[in-house]
DNA sequence: CAGCTTAACGGCACTGCGTGCCATTCAGCA
DNA sequence: TGCTGAATGGCACGCAGTGCCGTTAAGCTG
């Protein structure tokens, strides 16, 4: 008899294969399960859903970024620690490479999958805001800034992992993957006290001096 | 006889209406149907889904952000045209403020309704990306910045439309939703010259501020 | 070895969503 | 009066997802 993770990864492999040869729509759970040799039962009590079955696991991927947060030094900068927890999700991706390809293509062809992907992205999105605003209180718009940061940290990694995904996720492109992503560091300011804030007191002060000296 | 806008307004009115009585999960197609005095096979003609029942019309709000673009004069700088074309999202919620309020609550409570109202608002993220990106052709890390601004501008628009959702909708409160929407632009430079177009507003903002002090 | 417990499974039936098909109704028109 | 087309309602079907229950098999106990 096989243990839970065996028929599991049975009715991954079994989805991903029916999705790829018929169709979603065309495909049925009872495939799913005649394919993995279980019950229809059965595969309810593995995914929740039938949309489930091709999907990575989100809940561990949310947990890791939220574990990030957690063990986080106070003093590290904001913009070091949503990049840190940003790469971690990418871990998910490079455990089954072959899968997250599918996956991928399953994701721009089938309506349904890519409405759940976009709501599986948006659990990130909230997180990632929800977590850098706790970083910004007291701060002037410390919530508009944190939602901005946010969003973009996360459209940053959708646009580094889809261009690797589409590539075929080749074994040797992560890195250049890493590196795409990271580079959203330099597209705004994430710091509040940069050098920007910083010349614009300086600047403040001055014309203060000269309306002084012209009065 | 009643005409099709009728029959639709009142269909959207009952599942409203019993959303709320009852809830989204105790509440059926038949239910809403009923509750409309028509027959059941009817509302799947006005409807795609149950869900769209209380869904506001996505597609026109879609069509009205892409005819800002497609009217854009080339020579408008990118920034003030993705505020105008976020702006015109905001009367899609003004035009019914109730039944925006009554929507806001349900994705608030519903989980199906949350992860449909974030698949829709990804749309507009694409689409505000796409748009973008066609103007940062040839540019470094065009796509890059692309994908950001358009996530950036999506999120303020969403932060600051739930601020104003989440009190009630107040007829007064729009302007302020939209100031603070705008507000956006200053969190991270649009312009590809960044540096120096973000100290020069940023100056500008500060000279407005010591003449308000000086009178 | 016999008996008990417990976890996993498969089958069955049920609710409800969404769709295809068809007959009916009714407004408009020649 | 008869015709046409659009809108409707009823009916049946496939399928997703859930609750319930009997069965099986592994493991522990005396």
């Amino acid at each position: 008899m096989e243990g839970r993770a065996e028929v599991r990864r049975d009715l991954v492999t079994a989805a991903a294969e029916l999705f790829r040869s018929k169709s979603y729509d065309d495909t049925t759970v009872d495939d799913i399960a005649a394919g993995a040799g279980v019950g229809r039962r059965t595969f309810f009590r593995y995914f929740r859903s039938k949309e489930d079955a091709i999907s990575p696991d989100h809940e561990a991927g949310l947990a890791r970024v939220a574990e990030v947060f957690d063990t986080a030094h106070p003093d590290e900068p904001t913009a070091s620690l949503v990049l840190r927890a940003g790469e971690t999700v990418f871990d998910l991706y490079t455990d089954d490479p072959a899968l997250s390809v599918t996956r991928f293509t399953l994701t721009h062809e089938v309506a349904v999958l890519r409405d759940r992907e976009s709501a599986s992205v948006d659990h990130y999105r909230r997180l990632f805001i929800r977590r850098v605003r706790e970083r910004f209180t007291d701060e002037p718009d410390g919530e508009m800034r944190a939602a901005v940061i946010g969003a973009a940290v996360v459209a940053a990694h959708n646009l580094a992992l889809r261009a690797w995904l589409a590539a075929g996720a080749p074994a040797d492109g992560i890195d250049a993957c890493r590196t795409r992503f990271r580079r959203v560091a330099d597209m705004f300011p994430v710091e509040p006290d940069t050098t920007l804030a910083l010349v614009t007191r300086r600047l403040e002060a001055a014309v203060v001096r000269l309306e002084g000296s012209a009065v």
